[in-house]
DNA sequence: TGTACATCAGTGAACGCGCGTTCACTGATGTAC
DNA sequence: TGTACATCAGTGAACGCGCGTTCACTGATGTAC
C-alpha cells in the first residue's frame, strides 16, 4: 500500500479547497480543471484519480464549510444572533471573496445547478436560520421561523448585492444598511 | 437603402430580448451565440452585423428594463412602496425566470463582470431604493436612505435565495418571510 | 408602371482555440523476505 | 538492515468537441431612371 490513505485524502482536500476559492472568485464554468490542479500544486491529469468529473467536485466544494455554518460558539440566544450578524455582514467577510460563504459568492450558479448542489446549499441556509430562530421567541412558532428567514434574506441579500455593484462606497452603504436593519429586527421583541 | 433602419433595429432588439431570457435561465457563459440567434429566428453568422462581440450584447441585455425599474405608477409614498414590494416579491415574479429582474437572476454573473455591466445594474438598484426612500420620512435623510437600502437587500435577497433552493416549499417559505418582513419595515414610522 | 441596379441583413461553411477527459507512463512509497 | 517488488498517486501528451468569431456569399429590399 504505497502512499498512506491520509496522503490521498489530504490531496483531495487540498483540491477541494483550491476549487472553492477559485469558484468563489470566478464562478463554476469559468474555472478550469487545470487551473484548480495548478493551484493545488499538481498537474491536470491527476484530477481524475480523485473525482469522476468536474461536476462531482462542484458538489463537494459547495458543501457547507465550517466558517459559515458552524460559527456557533458557547453563546446562545440574542447574543449569538448578534455576533453571527456582525461577523457575517462585516467588511472583512465582504472583501474576502476567496473564503466567502458560497451563499454570497455563488447564488446564481447554485440556482442553475443540480439537486445535489442545491441541497448542500439548503443545509447552510437552514443552519443560519436556526441560529436566528433561537433568539428570544419560543422556537418553533410560525412567527419565529418567519422572522429568522427574513433575517437570512436580509443578511445574505445585502452581501450579495453589495458584491454586485462597482462603486465601493455604494457597496459599503448597502452592507451597513443591511447590518443595521438586521440588528434592529433582532432587537424587536 | 435596402431594409429600413427600423427593420435592423427591430432585429437587434429581438436578439437582446432573446438573449436576456436565455441569460436569466442559464447565465451568461452557458448561453451560446448560436442559441440566441436561433431563438431570434436567425443564424449565428449574422450576429456580428449587430454586435461587436458577445460581451457587448451582455451589457445591453442587463440594462435596466421597464418591468423592473419603472413600475412606477401614479401612486406615491407608502402605497407605491407596498405595491412595488407586493409585485417584486410575488410568486409570479419568482417563477417567471425568463422575465425576471436581472438583479434576481444574475447577481453572481454581474459580480464577476466588467464595470459597464455593473453600472447598468447599479441604476436598477438605485431606482428601487428611490421608490422606497419616498415612503414617509423626509427623503434625503441618512435614516431614510439606510432604510431604503435595507428594504432593497431584503426584497432582492429573499428572491435570490428562494430561487436557489431545490425544495419548493422552502422557497415559498423564504419568499413569504421576506415579503412579510419588508411590509413590516415599511409600516414602521 | 417596369426594369436594372446597389446595398447590406442574413447565411452557413470554416477557422482556431481552449476545455474536459483519457491513457500509457513514471517514479515515490510501503511491504515482504 | 538491505534489496526486490507491487502499488498507485501523479505526469503530460493526445483526443474530440463545442464555442466565438470570420468571411465569402446570397438574395430581399428600396431607389433611380
Amino acid at each position: 500500500m504505497p502512499y498512506s490513505a491520509e496522503h490521498k485524502q489530504a490531496t483531495r482536500g487540498r483540491i477541494v479547497d483550491c476549487a472553492r476559492e477559485l469558484f468563489n472568485l470566478k464562478g463554476f464554468t469559468e474555472v478550469t480543471v487545470n487551473e484548480i490542479m495548478l493551484l493545488a500544486g499538481l498537474t491536470h491529469g491527476g484530477f481524475y484519480n480523485h473525482f469522476a468529473s468536474k461536476d462531482e467536485l462542484y458538489v463537494e466544494a459547495v458543501q457547507p464549510n465550517n466558517q459559515c455554518s458552524s460559527m456557533a460558539t458557547s453563546l446562545d440566544g440574542l447574543e449569538l444572533a448578534e455576533q453571527v450578524i456582525n461577523a457575517y455582514v462585516s467588511k472583512t467577510h465582504l472583501e474576502d471573496i476567496k473564503h466567502q460563504c458560497p451563499m454570497i459568492a455563488l447564488p446564481s450558479d447554485i440556482a442553475r445547478s443540480g439537486p445535489e448542489v442545491k441541497q448542500a446549499y439548503e443545509v447552510s441556509l437552514n443552519n443560519m436560520a436556526s441560529v436566528f430562530e433561537g433568539i428570544s421567541f419560543r422556537t418553533g412558532s410560525k412567527k419565529s421561523r418567519q422572522r429568522a428567514l427574513g433575517l437570512v434574506a436580509l443578511c445574505v441579500g445585502g452581501m450579495v448585492i453589495a458584491r454586485t455593484v462597482d462603486n465601493k462606497e455604494l457597496a459599503e452603504e448597502i452592507r451597513k444598511a443591511a447590518l443595521e436593519t438586521a440588528k434592529k429586527l433582532v432587537k424587536q421583541t
